[in-house]
Order: structure tokens, then sequence, then C-alpha cells
DNA sequence: TGTTCTACGTATATCGTTCTACACTTTTTT
DNA sequence: AAAAAAGTGTAGAACGATATACGTAGAACA
């Protein structure tokens, strides 16, 4: 015999009274504990217009008292999942650390929460991690150090509110983006390093074609050492970030013909790499070589490296990112542009005992 | 006049018949564009049974024709979110780098993403992130180095899959653990400092009454020790992670009235400040002083630092913690605990020149 | 030939929120 | 005193998937 009603076994009204099956406290559970509706509660939730005090207390009474806590995926089914997405090039580089805590700082005391990807400096996995992301539903996105091109960000901006923190594009309007001047801080580099003796300086840049801020810190040493009327040393070698390209690299580059005698590294990693090889090949630091880094990383304090490094800050960009980025999800459209000023802090891996001729 | 009906305005049919409001291509675009029903694309989508080869063609055609990519929001609600939750105790140190490298490969060709939290090495934060990523309907939790003690561990299994790595509790059974042997670890390094002629090893480990790895360690240590007929230069100092507390430490120990002649280090970030703090108070390692690490990272290799350390293969251990979580996902309820051998990479910090007395 | 399987599809309730479009009550304005 | 405005609360339709509980056609079997 053929069920009268078709489907009527399966309908609601058949399968239980109010059986609350996931264990979980609803906001169901919270408008039935406080006697009040379920839009009562998301009101109360979501801070919105038209609750009274006393329904707000007596809700608020009922979250604690059952320990109510709204679930993301039901949020982000309707629009908000209060979590940003920060995507990040590379877990080993410690300055992505120091952005990360402003991050955390920002976050703090609001109930946004951040979660994090890795694209391994590969603008396919970045892309990925931002798809991914996406699909996850993220309020807004943090990209660092993106080697995407500003069509490809725009593209993602036009899809969620985006912050870029280490890519340069002042006239960007689709998306903010936050930055230290790295063409100022290549240039202290190079002023140093002038000031300290040293002519034959070479930098050791990223092979990367993308990449804004490589390519201003690559304009700032050129200006830096024009300026200094030492254009014919100008000499950037590009490499890989792999630990072992490095190497070659900076061997091929010291035990060359005319090797020089200061190198500007992309960032503090790669510098504390050259170390490494300057002292496998015997050679002094600062003494035959001086070496300079980028982002004054902690390891730059370490006695063994005692790194001379430009300081950008990263508290501050993830800190003033992060701000930005919850402007924009709150509804600002405009595009704005942070820019901090670079310093640097001077090591001894730069500063020779005596005077060089 | 009160319209009839009450709500019929909002009522969907009346909205529009059929505008995809959100821009984004659903489940029910596909089936449309593939001329069946929702419920076949969603049976596509997880290779549930009942799908003819033809349709499933049909279907996957429309859906890359689309470009559709399901919503994880939407999934979670019903279920899984294909995304796991990472937690890490500290984005600063390379070792939890090592790990992630394993995780990703683990979850390389599925559709499997990782997302992560950092807990800043404290207990509240920690459990503030596992309680967000539950909000967020993570299929499982990878903890690793979890300082919450069993019952903790205990109650978020009952609530999602877990696996810990870097906490040992071989009782465990609501949830797997995935370790090196610490002990046996910490055993190494004292019988290696021994046969170099270090005997006033000293361990320089964390302050954290529930790390089950440091007390591993210690006991290592301790084990060590004593079978070497050391026992009485036995001295661990505790000390917090940070910077300034590891300074003062490391210092306090090298100009006491009987310093040790080798120190074993939990991790290796904190024996490159050991090291620094060394270089500082110009101590020769390793003729003054032996330095030995844990983890292995990748900046054990530099020339400047040289450190001896204690491979526990981080990327195996994400690669199987991932393995086991993704069973435990798929409905294994019993316990696995996972235990790599470790070994020592000896290097200069440990190695006088010439023979010790 | 009728009956039973099996393979393949479909309709629709459901998950936990948000938020619009109301109703009702009270206060303020005219 | 009537009208307008403001304040407070509610009902219930989404959001985009999943998965249950079916129908139905054709093949295999008796």
């Amino acid at each position: 015999m053929i069920w009268p009603g078709g489907w009527a076994l399966s309908k609601g009204r058949f399968v239980s009274e109010k059986a609350t099956r996931s264990g979980r406290v609803t906001i169901r559970d919270v408008a039935e504990d406080a006697g009040v509706s379920v839009a009562a509660v998301s009101k109360v939730l979501r801070d919105a217009y038209g609750v009274s005090d006393a329904l707000r207390t007596n809700v608020r009474a009922s979250m604690s008292k059952l320990g109510y806590r709204p679930l993301a995926a039901a949020r982000g089914m309707r629009g908000q999942t209060y979590t940003i997405g920060l995507v990040l090039p590379d877990i080993r580089n410690p300055f992505f650390a120091d952005i990360m805590t402003g991050v955390n700082t920002a976050l703090e005391r609001s109930q946004y929460r951040a979660m994090i990807g890795i694209s391994h400096s590969s603008v396919e996995t970045e892309m990925a991690m931002v798809e991914s992301m996406i699909d996850r539903q993220m309020d807004g996105l943090l990209m660092i150090g993106s080697t995407e091109d500003r069509e490809n960000l725009n593209t993602i901006a036009q899809r969620k509110p985006l912050v870029a923190i280490g890519h340069h594009d002042p006239e960007a309007s689709g998306f903010d983006t936050v930055n230290n001047h790295d063409q100022q801080g290549a240039m202290l580099v190079v002023k140093h390093l002038v000031a300290n003796g040293y002519r034959r300086i070479a930098m050791l840049s990223l092979i990367s074609g993308t990449s804004t801020i490589l390519a201003q810190r690559e304009l700032g040493y050129r200006r830096g050492m024009m300026e200094a009327g030492l254009g014919k040393h100008i000499g950037i070698v590009n490499s890989s970030q792999t630990l072992r390209e490095v190497q070659i690299n900076a061997r091929r580059m010291l035990t060359g013909s005319q090797p020089p005698d200061a190198i500007f590294c992309w960032t503090d990693l790669i510098a504390l790499e050259v170390i490494s090889v300057a002292k496998e090949l015997g050679l002094s630091i600062p003494d035959d070589l001086a070496v300079v880094g980028y982002d004054n990383t902690m390891f730059c304090d370490f006695a063994q490296n005692n790194l001379t490094s430009i300081d950008q800050s990263g508290e501050q960009l993830g800190l003033q990112a992060t701000r930005l980025l919850m402007e924009r999800i709150k509804g600002r459209t405009t595009a704005e542009h942070f820019v901090v000023t670079p310093r640097i802090v001077v090591r001894q891996s730069s500063t020779p005992t005596s005077g060089r001729s």
C-alpha cells in the first residue's frame, strides 16, 4: 500500500517534537529559556535596534546560563562569519609573526577571529587559498606579501573586502594597502653602508617578477648607489627563496672575481644564510663583508648574528591593516593607503671596528 | 487595509522568480544547467551512491562550466566543512613550520584545508581558539604542543575528532597522540655530551606545569645523568619563553659560582638565545660551553649557530597526525598513539676541537 | 508471465542564524 | 483629542547545502 500524502513520514512534525539533536545550545534554546522570540535573541546578539534593556539583560542571562555560542556556519549562511582570512607566503619568516601580533591585538576585543593560510610563496597555492577562504565565508581577507598583480587583487576585492600588506599600489582603488616605504628603506641601507666605508655593495633580491615591494627595494638600492656615485658597482642577484638556491648564489657572489664588500639582503632570513656562507668561507663580518637585512626580526639581536636591519614595524603594519579591513567590512569603499616610515637599526654586521679605507 | 494572508508580501514567490541574489553559483544553478535535480548534484559532490556515469559526467561538466564551488558554511549546517583546525602555541618557532609542511602534504589531494590559530602559549587563548574553531564547524582539530590536561582534551575530543601532537598520554582513549620519544631524545643528548667530556650538564626547560613533553624530556635528562653517575650535577632551570626571561636565566646560570659546561635547551630557539648570551659573556662554544637544542630546525645548520640538536622529524609528525585525524573524521573511535624515534644531529656546538679532560 | 531486485533519480525537511515586514503599545506632536 | 512618531516585540522566509525517504524503469529470476 502506498502511503497517502507521499512524503508525509519525512515531514517534520512526525520526526520528534523538539529534540535538540546536535547537543549544541542554539538561539532557539536561549529564546525558550528567556521566554522571548528567536528574533529577539538575534537582535541582542547583533546589538540591533529595538530591544529594551530589560529584555537584553534577560536574554544575556539566559545565554551565559546555557553557555550559548553562535554557530559561525549558520551565520555565514546569512552574511557574516566574524572571521577574517590571513594569507601568508611563508610561515618560517619570523617577520610574519610580528604582523600577526598586530592583527591579534586589533582583533582582541572584537568578535572577530583570524584564520591563517600559508601560500608557500606560490601563486597557485595563494589563489587556491583565497578561493578556499571565500568558500569558507571569511568576512574579509588580509593578504601579506602577495605576488598577485593588481588585476587579480581587484578581482578578489570585488568579492571580499581586501587589505594587502606588502604590496605597493598607491593607485589601487578596490582595496587598501599597508606598507613601509621600501624604497626609502633600501636607500637608508645604502647610505649607512657608504658612510661606513663600503663601496662594492651588492643586493641579494628575490626572483619574483611581480613583487612590488622587491621592485621598490631594488629601486631604492639603485637610487642610493647612483646618488653615492657608485653606479658602476650596482649588482642585483635574484635568487629563489630555497635554502639551497640562496647558498649557491651567495657562494657564487663571494667567490667571484670582484666580490662585494657588502650585501644587502631583502629579508633577515636571507641575511642569516649569507652570514652562514661567509663564515664558512672564512670571511670576517663586518671587516671582510658587511651584511644587512630587512624586517628587524628577533634573530637580528642574537650575538651570533648581530645583524643590521631595517625596522618596518610589523606589529604596526598588522594593526593598521586590521583596522582598515574592519572599516571595509563595515562598509567603507574608498581606498586607503597607509605607509610607515622605516628606520635602520645598526648592529655589528655593518660597523667595522676600525674605519675602512 | 490589512493584507490578507499576513506575511504574504514577504513570501518567496512574490519576491522574484529566480534571482540568484548573492552572485554565487549554487548547487541549484548547476542542477538547472545540467537539467537534473539538486539532489543529484549533491550526490555527485559527495561521491554518494546512486549516480550513473552519464549523469556524473554531465553534472561535472556543468560544475566546471559555471565555476561552481561548494559553500563551506552551508555544508557546515548539515555536517562537514572539509576544514580542520590547527592550534599552534607559537608561530615564531620554525619547528611548527615543519609540522605544517607535513600537514599540508597529507591534505594535498583531498578537499580538506587546514586553518591555523595561534594560542601564544596561553591556556586561556588556547581554549578560546578551540571554542572558536568548534563554532566554525571544523571537522577535526589538531592541537600542537597543547598544555591542556587530559580531562580538558577529552572534553574537546567528545565534541570533535582530535589529534594531539606533542602531548604524551599513551592511555588516552578519546583522542590520538603523535609524538617523538622525548625521554629517549633527552637521553641521547646527555649521552652525547658525556661522551664528549662534558660533566656539569644543565637543562634549560620551560616553566609549565602541564606540558607532558617537557616532563618527558626532563625525565630523560635526569635518567641520563643518573646513568652516567652525574646525579650531583643535575640542574634544571625552568624559564618562561619570553626573550627577556630566557636571557636573564641563561646569564644567571653562566655567571653563577659553579657554571655548567653544557646546557641542554628544550627547543632550538632557546638554544640560540643561550648561544647569544654565552657569546656576550665572552665564552667560547663549544670549548667553554656546549649547547644542544631540540627539533633540528633550519637555523641549526647556519654556520654562526652550528647547533647540535635532536631531530624529531616535524614533517613526519604532521603527516601522521593528519592521517590519524582523517581516520577519526571518517569514523574511527579507538585511540592510536604514534611515536617517532628521535635521532641526534651532531654539530659543532657540542664537539670540542680537542678532547676534554 | 508476474515478481523481485537493483540502479538511478527526485522532492523536500532540515541545519542555526539573520532580517524584513509587520503588529501592538506608548509617547510625542499638532 | 486625534494623528504621528517612536519603541518594542514577533512570525517566518530565506541562506545553500545534505540526506532521508521515497518513486520508477529495466534487468534478473522464478
